[in-house]
Order: C-alpha cells, then sequence, then structure tokens
DNA sequence: TGTACATCAGTGAACGCGCGTTCACTGATGTAC
DNA sequence: TGTACATCAGTGAACGCGCGTTCACTGATGTAC
C-alpha cells in the first residue's frame, strides 16, 4: 500500500518501493531530454534520488538496463502500431496507418529508438525475450499482408519493412521531408511510397 | 623523399612522415578488427607507434577525427558503387548494381558504416565537406534514375534509397539473409527486391 | 496484538579504468643566405 | 657547399572527468510464531 506514497514520502523513505520502474521512467526522460550521451547508470540514480549502486538491485549491469528499456520500446512501438491501424480496412490501408505509426514513434523517441535499432546492446543474446518482443512489430507488417494473393507475402514483408525502415532512417536524419514532394503529411507521403506496391497490394 | 622511409626507420625517426595517412589507416584496421568501441584517439596514437598527443598535429579534436574517417569512406563507397556499375546498361541493370555495391561495402565495413550513417559525429554541420561527398553515393542512384519517364524522379530516388538503406539495414543486422528467399546471391536477391519497382523502372 | 527474525533494497565509500585534451618542451626538417 | 634559423610535428607528463562495478554495511519491511 506503501506504493501509493507520494514524491515527499519517497524522498525520505530508506527504500524507494518502485525503483525498477522509477529507473525506466527516469531513462525514457533523459533519453528524449538529454540524449543518448546522457544516459549512464549513475545519471539514472541521480535523476531518481537514490544512490548510485542502487540501480544494482534491479539489474545486473548497464547492459541488463539497456535491455530493459528496449523492452519496453519496442512494446511501445507494437501498441502505437496497432492502435495507429484500428479501424482500417483492406490490407494497403492497414499498411499505410502500420508504418506511419511507426514513422510518427522513431520521430518522437529518436535517441530510444536508436537503442532498439542500433547497436549499444552489446550482446542482444543475452536476452532472449528481447527479441519475442522485438519481433512484434514486424509481427504486425506481416499478418497485415498475409492475405496477399500470387506473391510471395514472406518476401513481400522483408521488403514492405525494409522500405519502412529506410524511410524511417531518412526522415529522422532529416534527408528527407515529406513537404519536398508534395506531401502534406507524413501520412500522404507513407501513401505515395506504399503505392510503389500498389500491383502487389492494391 | 624521405616520406618512402620503411617500417624500421619511421620506427626511430622524430616526425612520423605522414601520421594523419598512418592515423586513417589504423582506424580502418582497428574499426574493422576490433570495431567501433575500440576506436579513441589513443588507440590510434598507440597503433601508429606515436604519442597519445600526436594526432592533434593533425586533428583539432576527435569529432575532427572522426569526420575524417566518415569522409574517406563516403569516398570508397562512392567508388565501388561506381566500379560495381560500370558497364550496366539499362536504368534497371544500374539500379540493381549500385544497390549490390552499396549493401556489400556495408557488410565488409561494418563499424565504419555506423560512423558514415550514424550519429556517432556529434555536430556534422562543422564539417560542410563531408555531406558533399556523403551525397555522391546518392547522387549516383539519382542519376541512374534520371531518365525514367511518366513519373517523378526525384520521389522515385529517395523511395529506391530508402529501400536500399533498409535492406542493408536488415542484412547487415541478420535479421534477413537472401537465403531465405531462394536468392543465390546478394544480386539476385537484390534484383528480387528491386523487381517491386518494375513498373517504374522497368 | 506483540515480538523475533530473515530478507534484501538501498547506502556510502572506494576501486581502477580509459578517455579527451592541454602544455611546455625538443629535435628533425627545409629554406635563405 | 656550408651554416643559421624558423617552423612545426612529435614528446612526455599531467589535468580532470565520468564511468561501471564492488563491497561491507544498515535499516525498513513482511512473516512466523
Amino acid at each position: 500500500m506503501a506504493a501509493q506514497a507520494n514524491d515527499f514520502q519517497k524522498k525520505f523513505r530508506y527504500h524507494h518501493g518502485n525503483l525498477r520502474e522509477a529507473l525506466l521512467n527516469a531513462a525514457q526522460e533523459i533519453l528524449n531530454g538529454q540524449g543518448l550521451e546522457a544516459l549512464s547508470l549513475r545519471t539514472l540514480a541521480r535523476a531518481t534520488g537514490v544512490t548510485q549502486a542502487a540501480p544494482y538491485s534491479h539489474f545486473r549491469d548497464k547492459d541488463d538496463l539497456l535491455a530493459a528499456i528496449a523492452e519496453r520500446g519496442f512494446q511501445r512501438l507494437a501498441l502505437q502500431m496497432a492502435e495507429g491501424a484500428t479501424g482500417a480496412t483492406g490490407t494497403r490501408a492497414r499498411i499505410e496507418k502500420l508504418i506511419t505509426a511507426y514513422i510518427e514513434f522513431a520521430l518522437a523517441n529518436k535517441p530510444l529508438f536508436r537503442i532498439m535499432f542500433g547497436r549499444e546492446l552489446s550482446d542482444m543474446k543475452r536476452f532472449p525475450t528481447l527479441a519475442m518482443t522485438a519481433g512484434k512489430s514486424y509481427a504486425l507488417v506481416s499478418a497485415a499482408l498475409a492475405g496477399v494473393k500470387n506473391t510471395d507475402a514472406r518476401f513481400l514483408a522483408v521488403a514492405v519493412w525494409s522500405l519502412c525502415h529506410g524511410l524511417t532512417t531518412m526522415i529522422v536524419d532529416e534527408r528527407v521531408k515529406p513537404e519536398q514532394f508534395g506531401a502534406q503529411s507524413l501520412a500522404a507521403f507513407v501513401s505515395k511510397n506504399v503505392d510503389i506496391f500498389k500491383e502487389q497490394i492494391g
């Protein structure tokens, strides 16, 4: 019940109550506020008002922490994609919504995105559940294409996903801006791109 | 003329003779051998048999060094792409060769590729020539598509480049293997992908 | 309801590390005479 | 051809830094009786 303690109380309690969650939340804030370079176990401890050794009660080492951050990210990404596509009927519409949500997520969480898809984690194999969670967003795209006829759906999924990921990189790195191509919105730009697959998808 | 001095002589000479080049070469070796994390000014100095302060005679700071490494990388990438596409006639063939060369370069120089397209350089704007050199490889793709009719060539270039970059990411990260899709070679897999653009390119 | 006790989340101090960078210097090199 | 000198690429030592991680500890918590 003390889990609902407010910040004032927390500040003076020996036991934090929910340090693991607090650390992951702090990570989110630091990533979006100061960027990837600012993220360290010590920064996190400081941000949570706790000793630098405290995080070790919840994470084996830094990679373990990064894996948890990444996994949370993948969870949120899949959720946002699924939400973005709810109500969309038809393969084409679903794919567009999924890709748009993907790019929007990347834009809103650039440093997190780097942890998720970059090489910050030195050894991903240590975290088997991570790969599973990471697969969720891809599975959404894959499932959306499952009904496509007369073509290799598995291959199509890779191609669509590649285009999606490539576009994301270009947009996040500001090498491409949707307006440059007469698109009034990200969604419109995505649609223009998905158009390339019209023969396969419709 | 002393620039041709052999290693034995170099070892005992106060002036290195060609330290800048030597540092960049050492960087290449370290990147391919030990990876991105192992690259530091100090490692580089050590690898070149020189004091840790010596590199500062040739580079303002670490970013300056990274920029030089990246620029060299972009130079080589554009060269390899151009070489890969020589002799290829027709838009489609050229595009396939360019993309294949791009992916091959990334596979053969993973850590360098990260410097080139990642966020290791904190402030790219400091290095104006870098952006220019970086544009060369894209320009090759763009130029190859310039003759395409009935479509927005500029947009098409972005789409092709995005697919190319996305595929590269997937393959480099080993999330996709060409053999999974019945492709006997990287070139065949690329061809299968470029097929998506057949309506636009032919 | 009250007490004894095991658990374990956090403390506080310390470790060793490699890093980027600065500084006064030295000695090899090439040039001007 | 030989000497004086300016240049500047490298030396060697030191700076301060933040980091990941370990360790013996302490005190809050929940449980068994």
